[in-house]
DNA sequence: TTACTAAGATACCGACGGTCCGTTATGTTG
DNA sequence: CAACATAACGGACCGTCGGTATCTTAGTAA
Protein backbone atom coordinates (compact mmCIF):
# COMPACT_ATOMS: atom_id res chain seq x y z
CA UNK A 1 0.00 0.00 0.00
CA UNK A 2 2.40 2.91 -1.42
CA UNK A 3 0.77 5.75 -0.16
CA UNK A 4 0.72 9.36 -2.18
CA UNK A 5 -0.56 11.33 0.65
CA UNK A 6 1.53 10.57 3.78
CA UNK A 7 5.32 11.10 2.63
CA UNK A 8 6.65 7.70 3.08
CA UNK A 9 10.41 7.93 2.60
CA UNK A 10 10.35 4.05 2.85
CA UNK A 11 7.68 1.44 2.83
CA UNK A 12 9.11 -1.03 5.49
CA UNK A 13 11.08 0.48 8.63
CA UNK A 14 14.11 -1.73 9.32
CA UNK A 15 16.56 0.72 11.28
CA UNK A 16 15.85 2.11 14.53
CA UNK A 17 15.67 5.42 13.09
CA UNK A 18 13.17 4.35 10.40
CA UNK A 19 10.86 2.82 13.46
CA UNK A 20 11.20 5.69 15.29
CA UNK A 21 10.16 7.83 12.21
CA UNK A 22 7.14 5.43 12.05
CA UNK A 23 6.50 6.07 15.68
CA UNK A 24 6.51 9.85 15.12
CA UNK A 25 4.44 9.45 12.01
CA UNK A 26 1.32 8.41 13.75
CA UNK A 27 1.85 10.31 16.99
CA UNK A 28 1.25 13.02 14.38
CA UNK A 29 -1.55 11.60 12.82
CA UNK A 30 -3.31 11.06 16.11
CA UNK A 31 -2.71 14.69 16.98
CA UNK A 32 -3.82 15.81 13.58
CA UNK A 33 -7.01 13.77 13.73
CA UNK A 34 -7.47 14.82 17.63
CA UNK A 35 -8.16 18.63 16.52
CA UNK A 36 -11.29 16.97 14.33
CA UNK A 37 -12.55 14.01 16.92
CA UNK A 38 -12.64 14.27 20.02
CA UNK A 39 -10.33 11.22 22.11
CA UNK A 40 -13.38 8.59 22.22
CA UNK A 41 -14.09 9.02 18.83
CA UNK A 42 -9.71 8.26 17.38
CA UNK A 43 -10.63 4.74 16.31
CA UNK A 44 -7.55 2.50 15.12
CA UNK A 45 -9.00 1.94 11.69
CA UNK A 46 -9.57 5.43 11.39
CA UNK A 47 -5.56 6.22 12.27
CA UNK A 48 -4.10 3.23 10.42
CA UNK A 49 -5.93 4.54 7.60
CA UNK A 50 -4.80 7.99 8.19
CA UNK A 51 -0.83 6.71 8.78
CA UNK A 52 -1.65 4.64 5.71
CA UNK A 53 -0.75 1.40 7.35
CA UNK A 54 -2.83 -1.23 8.34
CA UNK A 55 -4.37 -1.75 11.60
CA UNK A 56 -1.99 -4.44 12.93
CA UNK A 57 1.24 -2.40 11.89
CA UNK A 58 0.07 -0.03 13.61
CA UNK A 59 -0.73 -2.08 17.04
CA UNK A 60 3.12 -3.19 15.97
CA UNK A 61 4.56 0.09 17.26
CA UNK A 62 1.93 0.63 19.96
CA UNK A 63 0.88 -2.04 22.61
CA UNK A 64 -2.72 -0.66 22.12
CA UNK A 65 -4.55 2.26 21.09
CA UNK A 66 -4.28 3.87 24.54
CA UNK A 67 -0.73 3.60 24.17
CA UNK A 68 -0.99 5.60 21.27
CA UNK A 69 -2.65 8.49 22.90
CA UNK A 70 -0.41 8.59 26.17
CA UNK A 71 2.50 8.50 23.96
CA UNK A 72 0.79 11.42 22.20
CA UNK A 73 -0.09 13.03 25.82
CA UNK A 74 3.31 12.64 27.56
CA UNK A 75 4.80 14.42 24.18
CA UNK A 76 2.36 17.50 24.14
CA UNK A 77 2.61 18.10 28.04
CA UNK A 78 6.66 18.39 26.90
CA UNK A 79 5.81 20.70 24.30
CA UNK A 80 3.39 22.56 26.56
CA UNK A 81 6.24 22.90 29.45
CA UNK A 82 8.58 24.55 27.19
CA UNK A 83 6.57 27.08 26.24
CA UNK A 84 5.60 27.99 29.99
CA UNK A 85 9.72 27.84 30.57
CA UNK A 86 9.81 30.59 27.99
CA UNK A 87 7.54 32.60 30.44
CA UNK A 88 9.92 34.78 32.32
CA UNK A 89 8.16 35.41 35.61
CA UNK A 90 8.37 39.58 35.94
CA UNK A 91 8.21 41.94 38.61
CA UNK A 92 4.87 43.08 40.84
CA UNK A 93 3.51 41.91 44.08
CA UNK A 94 2.31 38.43 44.99
CA UNK A 95 -1.22 39.07 43.97
CA UNK A 96 -0.48 40.44 40.95
CA UNK A 97 1.95 37.94 40.13
CA UNK A 98 -0.61 35.65 41.04
CA UNK A 99 -3.18 37.05 38.40
CA UNK A 100 -0.40 36.92 35.54
CA UNK A 101 0.26 33.41 36.70
CA UNK A 102 -3.30 32.67 36.21
CA UNK A 103 -3.94 34.10 33.11
CA UNK A 104 -0.04 32.28 31.51
CA UNK A 105 -1.49 29.35 32.73
CA UNK A 106 -4.98 29.67 31.15
CA UNK A 107 -4.48 31.27 27.74
CA UNK A 108 -1.34 28.58 26.88
CA UNK A 109 -3.77 25.67 28.18
CA UNK A 110 -6.71 26.98 25.95
CA UNK A 111 -4.61 27.39 22.98
CA UNK A 112 -3.79 23.12 23.27
CA UNK A 113 -6.79 21.75 22.96
CA UNK A 114 -5.42 18.45 22.08
CA UNK A 115 -3.46 18.64 25.28
CA UNK A 116 -6.64 19.10 27.52
CA UNK A 117 -8.53 16.19 25.69
CA UNK A 118 -5.96 14.16 26.54
CA UNK A 119 -5.09 15.13 30.30
CA UNK A 120 -9.02 15.23 30.47
CA UNK A 121 -9.66 11.64 29.37
CA UNK A 122 -6.66 10.25 30.84
CA UNK A 123 -7.94 8.44 33.85
CA UNK A 124 -10.94 7.60 32.35
CA UNK A 125 -10.46 6.13 29.15
CA UNK A 126 -7.06 6.22 28.70
CA UNK A 127 -5.74 4.36 31.33
CA UNK A 128 -7.27 1.30 30.38
CA UNK A 129 -6.18 -1.78 28.13
CA UNK A 130 -2.16 -1.09 29.35
CA UNK A 131 0.15 -3.35 30.54
CA UNK A 132 1.41 -2.70 34.15
CA UNK A 133 4.73 -1.77 32.68
CA UNK A 134 3.82 1.00 30.00
CA UNK A 135 1.46 2.29 32.91
CA UNK A 136 4.40 2.87 35.08
CA UNK A 137 6.58 4.38 33.23
CA UNK A 138 3.79 7.02 31.84
CA UNK A 139 3.11 7.44 35.38
CA UNK A 140 6.95 8.18 35.76
CA UNK A 141 7.10 10.58 33.08
CA UNK A 142 3.99 12.43 34.07
CA UNK A 143 5.42 12.39 37.81
CA UNK A 144 8.51 14.42 36.86
CA UNK A 145 6.63 16.72 34.69
CA UNK A 146 4.69 17.33 37.71
CA UNK A 147 7.89 18.73 39.11
CA UNK A 148 8.61 20.82 36.53
CA UNK A 149 5.44 22.26 37.14
CA UNK A 150 5.47 22.66 40.56
CA UNK A 151 9.38 24.38 39.62
CA UNK A 152 7.77 26.75 37.57
CA UNK A 153 4.57 28.01 39.84
CA UNK A 154 7.50 28.42 42.77
CA UNK A 155 9.74 30.41 40.10
CA UNK A 156 6.22 32.76 39.91
CA UNK A 157 5.37 33.12 43.03
CA UNK A 158 8.13 32.14 45.45
CA UNK A 159 6.42 33.23 48.86
CA UNK A 160 4.57 29.95 48.64
CA UNK A 161 6.53 26.95 50.39
CA UNK A 162 6.55 23.86 47.92
CA UNK A 163 3.86 22.20 49.14
CA UNK A 164 1.73 24.85 48.51
CA UNK A 165 2.97 25.51 44.97
CA UNK A 166 2.00 21.97 44.39
CA UNK A 167 -1.34 22.28 45.90
CA UNK A 168 -1.68 25.68 43.47
CA UNK A 169 -1.13 23.52 40.35
CA UNK A 170 -2.60 20.29 41.43
CA UNK A 171 -5.83 22.62 42.09
CA UNK A 172 -5.33 24.69 38.31
CA UNK A 173 -4.62 20.94 36.35
CA UNK A 174 -7.84 19.39 38.61
CA UNK A 175 -10.23 22.73 37.06
CA UNK A 176 -8.42 22.55 33.92
CA UNK A 177 -9.37 18.76 33.76
CA UNK A 178 -13.05 18.77 34.87
CA UNK A 179 -13.61 22.02 32.80
CA UNK A 180 -12.52 21.59 29.49
CA UNK A 181 -15.79 20.74 27.34
CA UNK A 182 -14.21 17.19 26.77
CA UNK A 183 -16.16 16.62 24.09
CA UNK A 184 -18.78 18.87 23.11
CA UNK A 185 -22.17 17.89 23.21
CA UNK A 186 -24.02 17.17 19.14
CA UNK A 187 -25.17 20.68 17.66
CA UNK A 188 -28.33 20.16 18.11
CA UNK A 189 -28.26 20.80 22.19
CA UNK A 190 -25.78 23.34 21.72
CA UNK A 191 -28.71 25.45 19.49
CA UNK A 192 -31.00 24.63 22.48
CA UNK A 193 -28.39 25.81 24.98
CA UNK A 194 -28.50 28.78 23.44
CA UNK A 195 -31.82 29.28 22.60
CA UNK A 196 -32.46 28.84 26.06
CA UNK A 197 -30.78 31.97 28.66
CA UNK A 198 -31.21 29.87 31.90
CA UNK A 199 -28.81 27.25 30.36
CA UNK A 200 -26.71 29.12 29.18
CA UNK A 201 -25.17 28.66 32.63
CA UNK A 202 -23.95 25.64 31.10
CA UNK A 203 -21.64 26.83 28.51
CA UNK A 204 -18.56 28.23 30.83
CA UNK A 205 -16.10 29.55 29.39
CA UNK A 206 -12.90 27.72 29.95
CA UNK A 207 -10.41 29.94 29.77
CA UNK A 208 -12.27 32.30 32.24
CA UNK A 209 -12.88 29.32 35.13
CA UNK A 210 -8.58 28.52 34.38
CA UNK A 211 -7.90 32.11 35.24
CA UNK A 212 -10.53 32.78 37.99
CA UNK A 213 -9.54 29.29 39.78
CA UNK A 214 -5.72 30.00 39.67
CA UNK A 215 -6.47 34.03 41.19
CA UNK A 216 -8.83 32.61 44.14
CA UNK A 217 -6.44 29.68 45.11
CA UNK A 218 -3.57 31.33 44.37
CA UNK A 219 -5.43 34.02 46.39
CA UNK A 220 -6.32 31.83 48.98
CA UNK A 221 -2.83 30.19 49.76
CA UNK A 222 -1.53 33.62 49.97
CA UNK A 223 -3.64 34.83 53.00
CA UNK A 224 -3.48 31.41 54.52
CA UNK A 225 0.62 31.90 54.03
CA UNK A 226 0.98 35.18 55.47
CA UNK A 227 -1.55 33.80 59.25
CA UNK A 228 -1.49 30.29 59.43
CA UNK A 229 -3.71 28.76 61.37
CA UNK B 1 -37.16 -15.94 31.89
CA UNK B 2 -38.56 -15.87 35.55
CA UNK B 3 -35.91 -14.98 37.76
CA UNK B 4 -35.41 -16.66 41.08
CA UNK B 5 -32.91 -14.27 42.29
CA UNK B 6 -33.94 -11.19 41.31
CA UNK B 7 -37.38 -10.33 43.16
CA UNK B 8 -39.63 -10.04 40.52
CA UNK B 9 -43.34 -10.00 41.18
CA UNK B 10 -44.75 -9.96 38.18
CA UNK B 11 -43.02 -11.19 34.66
CA UNK B 12 -44.64 -8.35 32.41
CA UNK B 13 -44.88 -4.75 33.23
CA UNK B 14 -48.60 -3.26 32.07
CA UNK B 15 -49.43 -0.92 34.55
CA UNK B 16 -47.53 2.32 34.77
CA UNK B 17 -46.58 1.45 38.06
CA UNK B 18 -45.24 -1.64 37.05
CA UNK B 19 -43.08 0.42 34.33
CA UNK B 20 -41.63 2.88 37.22
CA UNK B 21 -40.99 -0.24 39.51
CA UNK B 22 -38.81 -2.09 36.70
CA UNK B 23 -37.32 1.22 35.53
CA UNK B 24 -36.09 1.70 39.34
CA UNK B 25 -35.03 -1.91 39.37
CA UNK B 26 -32.87 -1.37 36.53
CA UNK B 27 -31.39 1.47 38.10
CA UNK B 28 -30.86 0.03 41.26
CA UNK B 29 -28.92 -3.09 39.39
CA UNK B 30 -27.21 -0.42 37.98
CA UNK B 31 -25.98 1.33 40.77
CA UNK B 32 -24.97 -2.05 42.45
CA UNK B 33 -22.84 -2.92 39.61
CA UNK B 34 -20.63 0.52 39.63
CA UNK B 35 -19.57 -0.17 42.91
CA UNK B 36 -18.14 -3.55 41.32
CA UNK B 37 -17.37 -1.66 38.41
CA UNK B 38 -16.03 1.33 36.89
CA UNK B 39 -19.17 3.00 34.81
CA UNK B 40 -17.15 2.58 31.15
CA UNK B 41 -17.10 -1.03 32.24
CA UNK B 42 -20.51 -1.52 33.00
CA UNK B 43 -22.12 -3.22 29.95
CA UNK B 44 -25.73 -3.20 28.30
CA UNK B 45 -25.66 -7.18 28.43
CA UNK B 46 -24.05 -7.63 32.07
CA UNK B 47 -26.68 -5.26 33.51
CA UNK B 48 -29.76 -6.60 31.80
CA UNK B 49 -28.49 -10.34 33.22
CA UNK B 50 -28.22 -8.52 36.38
CA UNK B 51 -32.04 -7.35 36.06
CA UNK B 52 -32.98 -10.53 34.24
CA UNK B 53 -34.11 -9.17 31.54
CA UNK B 54 -32.85 -9.39 27.69
CA UNK B 55 -31.20 -6.66 26.62
CA UNK B 56 -33.65 -5.30 24.39
CA UNK B 57 -36.24 -5.27 27.19
CA UNK B 58 -33.63 -3.09 28.80
CA UNK B 59 -33.47 -0.41 26.04
CA UNK B 60 -37.91 -0.56 26.00
CA UNK B 61 -37.29 1.43 29.22
CA UNK B 62 -34.06 3.60 28.34
CA UNK B 63 -33.09 4.98 24.83
CA UNK B 64 -29.86 3.91 25.59
CA UNK B 65 -26.83 2.48 28.06
CA UNK B 66 -25.86 6.31 28.09
CA UNK B 67 -29.53 7.09 29.42
CA UNK B 68 -29.49 4.43 32.28
CA UNK B 69 -26.54 6.09 33.57
CA UNK B 70 -27.76 9.55 33.12
CA UNK B 71 -31.10 8.95 35.07
CA UNK B 72 -29.06 7.10 37.75
CA UNK B 73 -26.74 10.14 38.43
CA UNK B 74 -30.32 12.46 38.83
CA UNK B 75 -31.38 10.39 41.24
CA UNK B 76 -27.88 9.98 42.60
CA UNK B 77 -27.34 14.06 42.89
CA UNK B 78 -31.08 14.31 44.67
CA UNK B 79 -29.99 11.97 47.45
CA UNK B 80 -26.67 13.69 48.33
CA UNK B 81 -28.03 17.36 48.37
CA UNK B 82 -30.87 16.10 50.63
CA UNK B 83 -28.30 14.71 52.68
CA UNK B 84 -26.41 18.19 52.60
CA UNK B 85 -29.64 19.68 53.65
CA UNK B 86 -29.88 18.08 56.74
CA UNK B 87 -26.67 19.64 57.72
CA UNK B 88 -27.02 22.78 59.98
CA UNK B 89 -24.59 25.79 59.23
CA UNK B 90 -23.93 26.78 62.80
CA UNK B 91 -21.77 29.39 63.83
CA UNK B 92 -18.39 30.83 64.06
CA UNK B 93 -15.81 32.99 62.32
CA UNK B 94 -16.40 32.66 58.11
CA UNK B 95 -12.88 30.50 57.77
CA UNK B 96 -14.34 28.42 60.53
CA UNK B 97 -17.41 27.75 58.63
CA UNK B 98 -15.54 27.46 55.53
CA UNK B 99 -13.35 25.00 56.68
CA UNK B 100 -16.70 22.89 58.21
CA UNK B 101 -18.44 23.24 54.61
CA UNK B 102 -14.99 21.95 53.29
CA UNK B 103 -15.10 18.81 55.82
CA UNK B 104 -18.77 18.16 54.81
CA UNK B 105 -18.48 18.36 51.26
CA UNK B 106 -14.92 16.21 50.90
CA UNK B 107 -16.54 13.54 53.48
CA UNK B 108 -19.52 13.34 52.14
CA UNK B 109 -18.71 12.60 49.03
CA UNK B 110 -16.32 10.51 49.70
CA UNK B 111 -19.44 8.47 51.18
CA UNK B 112 -21.06 8.67 47.93
CA UNK B 113 -18.84 6.45 45.12
CA UNK B 114 -21.49 5.98 42.55
CA UNK B 115 -21.88 9.43 42.40
CA UNK B 116 -18.29 10.46 41.84
CA UNK B 117 -17.89 7.99 39.42
CA UNK B 118 -21.40 9.37 37.53
CA UNK B 119 -20.33 13.04 37.65
CA UNK B 120 -16.75 12.73 36.40
CA UNK B 121 -17.68 10.21 33.34
CA UNK B 122 -20.00 12.57 32.40
CA UNK B 123 -19.00 15.57 29.89
CA UNK B 124 -16.23 12.33 28.32
CA UNK B 125 -18.47 9.15 28.18
CA UNK B 126 -22.20 9.91 29.09
CA UNK B 127 -23.19 13.00 27.18
CA UNK B 128 -22.86 10.83 24.25
CA UNK B 129 -25.84 9.16 22.01
CA UNK B 130 -28.47 10.53 23.72
CA UNK B 131 -31.56 12.59 22.34
CA UNK B 132 -31.06 16.25 22.19
CA UNK B 133 -34.16 15.76 23.90
CA UNK B 134 -33.19 13.71 26.93
CA UNK B 135 -29.94 16.06 26.94
CA UNK B 136 -31.68 19.07 27.56
CA UNK B 137 -33.67 17.54 30.02
CA UNK B 138 -30.92 16.10 32.09
CA UNK B 139 -28.91 19.56 31.57
CA UNK B 140 -32.20 21.13 33.29
CA UNK B 141 -32.24 18.45 36.32
CA UNK B 142 -28.79 19.54 37.30
CA UNK B 143 -28.93 23.39 36.59
CA UNK B 144 -31.63 22.75 39.01
CA UNK B 145 -29.18 21.15 41.68
CA UNK B 146 -26.95 23.39 40.83
CA UNK B 147 -28.66 26.22 42.40
CA UNK B 148 -29.62 24.30 45.21
CA UNK B 149 -26.01 23.57 45.58
CA UNK B 150 -25.51 27.66 45.55
CA UNK B 151 -28.18 28.09 47.84
CA UNK B 152 -27.01 25.82 49.68
CA UNK B 153 -23.05 27.22 49.90
CA UNK B 154 -24.95 30.55 50.96
CA UNK B 155 -26.10 29.60 53.87
CA UNK B 156 -23.15 28.24 54.95
CA UNK B 157 -21.50 31.37 54.55
CA UNK B 158 -23.59 34.06 53.46
CA UNK B 159 -21.07 37.01 53.47
CA UNK B 160 -20.03 35.43 49.65
CA UNK B 161 -22.53 37.00 47.89
CA UNK B 162 -24.41 34.66 45.27
CA UNK B 163 -21.87 35.01 41.97
CA UNK B 164 -18.57 33.59 44.58
CA UNK B 165 -20.99 31.42 46.35
CA UNK B 166 -21.40 29.59 42.92
CA UNK B 167 -17.78 30.01 42.24
CA UNK B 168 -17.28 28.41 44.91
CA UNK B 169 -18.88 25.50 44.70
CA UNK B 170 -18.23 24.84 40.90
CA UNK B 171 -14.23 25.22 41.70
CA UNK B 172 -15.34 22.65 44.37
CA UNK B 173 -17.56 20.16 41.82
CA UNK B 174 -14.84 20.91 39.06
CA UNK B 175 -11.84 19.50 41.62
CA UNK B 176 -13.53 16.62 42.91
CA UNK B 177 -14.68 15.56 39.58
CA UNK B 178 -11.15 15.59 38.26
CA UNK B 179 -9.57 14.28 41.51
CA UNK B 180 -11.86 11.12 41.34
CA UNK B 181 -9.39 7.91 40.59
CA UNK B 182 -12.53 7.51 37.40
CA UNK B 183 -11.77 3.91 37.21
CA UNK B 184 -9.06 2.75 39.38
CA UNK B 185 -5.64 1.08 37.51
CA UNK B 186 -5.24 -2.57 37.30
CA UNK B 187 -4.12 -3.90 40.94
CA UNK B 188 -0.38 -4.39 39.38
CA UNK B 189 -0.14 -0.91 38.85
CA UNK B 190 -1.39 -0.13 42.03
CA UNK B 191 1.03 -2.60 43.75
CA UNK B 192 3.55 -1.08 41.89
CA UNK B 193 3.13 2.29 43.33
CA UNK B 194 3.27 1.04 46.99
CA UNK B 195 6.74 -0.23 45.70
CA UNK B 196 8.54 2.86 44.46
CA UNK B 197 8.11 5.48 47.16
CA UNK B 198 8.18 8.69 44.24
CA UNK B 199 5.08 6.81 42.74
CA UNK B 200 2.95 6.98 46.05
CA UNK B 201 2.43 10.70 45.42
CA UNK B 202 0.28 9.69 42.82
CA UNK B 203 -1.93 8.12 44.89
CA UNK B 204 -3.62 11.20 46.33
CA UNK B 205 -6.33 11.50 48.75
CA UNK B 206 -9.50 12.38 47.28
CA UNK B 207 -11.36 13.34 50.70
CA UNK B 208 -7.95 15.63 51.54
CA UNK B 209 -7.92 17.22 48.17
CA UNK B 210 -11.72 18.31 47.78
CA UNK B 211 -11.33 19.58 51.60
CA UNK B 212 -8.23 21.46 50.82
CA UNK B 213 -9.35 23.00 47.76
CA UNK B 214 -12.38 23.91 49.46
CA UNK B 215 -10.60 25.09 52.05
CA UNK B 216 -8.28 27.36 50.03
CA UNK B 217 -10.97 28.75 47.78
CA UNK B 218 -13.38 29.58 50.26
CA UNK B 219 -10.58 31.82 52.02
CA UNK B 220 -9.20 33.01 48.44
CA UNK B 221 -12.93 34.44 47.89
CA UNK B 222 -13.06 35.65 51.06
CA UNK B 223 -9.63 37.74 51.06
CA UNK B 224 -11.15 39.32 47.54
CA UNK B 225 -14.77 39.79 49.22
CA UNK B 226 -12.80 42.27 52.09
CA UNK B 227 -10.52 44.10 49.36
CA UNK B 228 -11.99 44.21 46.08
CA UNK B 229 -9.69 45.01 43.63
C1' DT C 1 -63.08 -19.09 24.46
C1' DT C 2 -61.15 -15.96 21.50
C1' DA C 3 -58.78 -12.07 19.93
C1' DC C 4 -55.94 -8.26 20.71
C1' DT C 5 -51.96 -5.80 22.57
C1' DA C 6 -47.72 -4.99 24.36
C1' DA C 7 -43.88 -7.11 27.21
C1' DG C 8 -40.37 -10.26 26.65
C1' DA C 9 -36.95 -13.19 23.99
C1' DT C 10 -34.05 -14.18 20.05
C1' DA C 11 -31.44 -13.44 16.11
C1' DC C 12 -29.06 -10.28 13.97
C1' DC C 13 -26.39 -5.83 12.52
C1' DG C 14 -22.28 -2.83 11.94
C1' DA C 15 -18.27 -1.17 14.37
C1' DC C 16 -15.05 -1.62 17.70
C1' DG C 17 -10.11 -3.25 19.48
C1' DG C 18 -7.12 -6.79 18.76
C1' DT C 19 -4.77 -11.33 16.74
C1' DC C 20 -3.16 -14.68 13.31
C1' DC C 21 -0.94 -15.92 9.39
C1' DG C 22 0.35 -15.83 4.64
C1' DT C 23 2.85 -12.43 1.54
C1' DT C 24 6.53 -9.74 0.01
C1' DA C 25 9.88 -5.94 0.27
C1' DT C 26 14.54 -5.43 1.33
C1' DG C 27 19.40 -6.01 2.94
C1' DT C 28 22.87 -9.68 2.81
C1' DT C 29 25.45 -13.33 0.97
C1' DG C 30 27.37 -16.38 -2.55
C1' DC D 1 23.14 -11.15 -10.59
C1' DA D 2 20.63 -14.67 -8.19
C1' DA D 3 19.22 -17.01 -4.04
C1' DC D 4 18.07 -16.53 0.59
C1' DA D 5 16.58 -15.13 5.20
C1' DT D 6 14.00 -12.03 7.83
C1' DA D 7 10.66 -9.17 9.52
C1' DA D 8 7.45 -5.38 8.04
C1' DC D 9 3.26 -5.62 6.10
C1' DG D 10 -1.86 -6.58 4.58
C1' DG D 11 -6.04 -8.69 5.13
C1' DA D 12 -9.04 -12.12 6.96
C1' DC D 13 -10.74 -13.17 11.14
C1' DC D 14 -12.29 -13.23 16.32
C1' DG D 15 -15.11 -11.92 20.31
C1' DT D 16 -17.66 -8.16 22.25
C1' DC D 17 -19.80 -3.98 22.19
C1' DG D 18 -24.41 -1.00 21.72
C1' DG D 19 -28.47 -1.20 19.31
C1' DT D 20 -32.54 -2.96 16.13
C1' DA D 21 -35.94 -5.89 13.96
C1' DT D 22 -38.90 -9.39 14.54
C1' DC D 23 -41.15 -13.21 16.43
C1' DT D 24 -43.45 -15.30 20.64
C1' DT D 25 -46.40 -15.26 24.33
C1' DA D 26 -48.52 -13.57 28.62
C1' DG D 27 -52.34 -11.08 30.35
C1' DT D 28 -56.62 -8.70 29.64
C1' DA D 29 -61.06 -7.59 27.73
C1' DA D 30 -64.96 -8.88 24.93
Amino acid sequence: MVCNVCDMTFQRARTDEQRNERRRQILDAAAAMLTEVPVAGLTLTALSRRVCLAKANVLRYFESREAVLLALLEAEIADWISELESATPGAGTAPERGDRLADLLATSLTRRPVLCDLISAQSTVLERNISADTALQHKRAVLGYLGTLVRFTGRHLPELGDEDAATLMQTVMLTAVAAWPGSRPPQAVLDAYAADPALAVMCVDFTDVVRRTTEVVAAGLLTRERQPR
